[in-house]
DNA sequence: CCATCAGAGTCGAGTACTCGACAGTCTTGT
DNA sequence: ACAAGACTGTCGAGTACTCGACTCTGATGG
């Protein structure tokens, strides 16, 4: 595990011919973001488009009375603000770095150049667009039709895949709030999951102790939302951690 | 009401120059489909766009077992399978006829050819998919908070938006299906607004007898939604039916 | 050392919805 | 006229989750 810090992570940005990412690679800008940094809230108009190299961003929709539920989120699998280097748009949601993260940032206008003159990133960014919807509405079904648990045990895997360790901060409260739930209900949770020794908990801080048994718990909106990113991007969330990679198909 | 059939009622096409339209207008082919039509599975190719004049094609997740959850609607102020204008494109989702179906179809690759000469029709794909998009993230929160009989509503008045009648077919076990609850709780929530005077049900019909009402009902997704569509398509679904026209700021 | 506070644990009453079963009713075909 | 099937109504036990209230614990700062 001990490597010099790679230069790129992104897949969406690995995924681009060197040509084409020249065009824009010397706007990037290497970030760096703390856990709870709020970079849009619905209506914003998207500035700046990121690329997580490694951490999660959540997208949450925001309602009338401030409750926040996250529909999907972005990792190194994916961008935020990326349908802002088609045209000018305001952020639908609101937009909060769940982990520390680090990130590629470039301005929405300097990469909408590029897309201009990139057919490799306009279809990048439409298979992106494609398999974001994909995510939010498996999670329209999964919302609909799956427990607590299993949504609980989703968010883990979804976050760990896109992280490079197995720490999570993360209060109870908060995770309430993006399931849609008591906060009760998900100290409840939490408490079954630990004592069947999948996770362990403590103040504000999850740890990921058997990642094969939280995948036994999850629904199935788990495998199929990754199978979407993998049949649009022909990448998936990096972090195998031990699971045997998933088939790749010759040339698909 | 009495009107010659009008050639046009689809917000898309009609939102477009005449110039880009004649681009593809041509192929555009006019037909009648029936209520319950399936027109993809997920995995399917999407050979055809279709624009919507009268009716509404819901868009639903399926699950392993069968399940098949609403997560957006199609009408008049839409198209169903609009990304295939950029490039070929599987469905993600089951999509089948609500209601009695008006719509225009044009195949996907001739649909392409237009897209790739009309900068006015590319847009107008880019800023649908953006609504598209808005509603799936608004229903994810919608099914994680609300109650059955708010989604009821929302339902309700989501398809009446874009029909032309006040009757709506539906049996209340597809109704339980899209929602994903059981029947028993469509039933009871069905009697409810039936008591309150809103709707009229009889087998596999209903009536929507007070708009007003389900609107004061149904929860703040439906306005959302609909506000989306407008911000971002510069149209809403056209049915306004008595109700007092939402206040559109000038030049906004 | 103490005070403060954020976060987690617990409890209990209440509610919304599930799930299976069965009865009633309307529609259609023969 | 009759059977068959599709749709709705109802009932009751069970469960998951809500909601408010309160306690406990660990971290932080002065």
């Amino acid at each position: 595990m001990q490597r010099p810090v790679p230069a790129l992570q992104n897949s969406l940005l690995e995924a681009l011919p060197p040509a084409d990412l020249a065009l824009f690679a010397p706007q990037l800008v290497p970030v760096e973001l703390e856990r709870g940094r709020l970079l849009y809230d619905p209506g914003d108009p998207i500035e700046h488009v990121f690329f997580p190299h490694d951490g999660v961003i959540s997208l949450m929709t925001l309602m009338e009375n401030g409750a926040a539920i996250e529909s999907t989120t972005i990792g190194p699998e994916g961008a935020l603000g990326l349908m802002a280097a088609v045209a000018p748009r305001q952020s639908l949601s609101r937009a909060i770095v769940q982990t520390p993260l680090r990130a590629a940032r470039i301005g929405a206008e300097r990469l909408h150049e590029a897309w201009e003159r990139s057919p490799a990133l306009r279809d990048l960014v439409d298979r992106h667009t494609e398999a974001l919807y994909g995510h939010a509405i498996q999670s329209v079904a999964c919302n609909a039709l799956h427990s607590v648990e299993e949504r609980f045990c989703r968010w883990l895997l979804t976050c760990h895949d896109r992280i490079s360790t197995d720490t999570i901060a993360l209060t109870q409260e908060f995770l309430a709030d993006m399931l849609g739930v008591q906060r009760t209900t998900v100290t409840a949770v939490a408490r079954s999951l630990q004592e069947k020794g999948m996770i362990r908990y403590r103040r504000g801080v999850v740890d990921v102790v058997d990642r094969q048994a939280l995948q036994q718990f999850t629904c199935e909106c788990y495998g199929v939302i990754r199978g979407t990113y993998r049949r649009l991007l022909g990448s998936e969330p990096p972090a195998e951690k031990g699971e045997r990679p998933p088939r790749r198909a010759a040339g698909g």
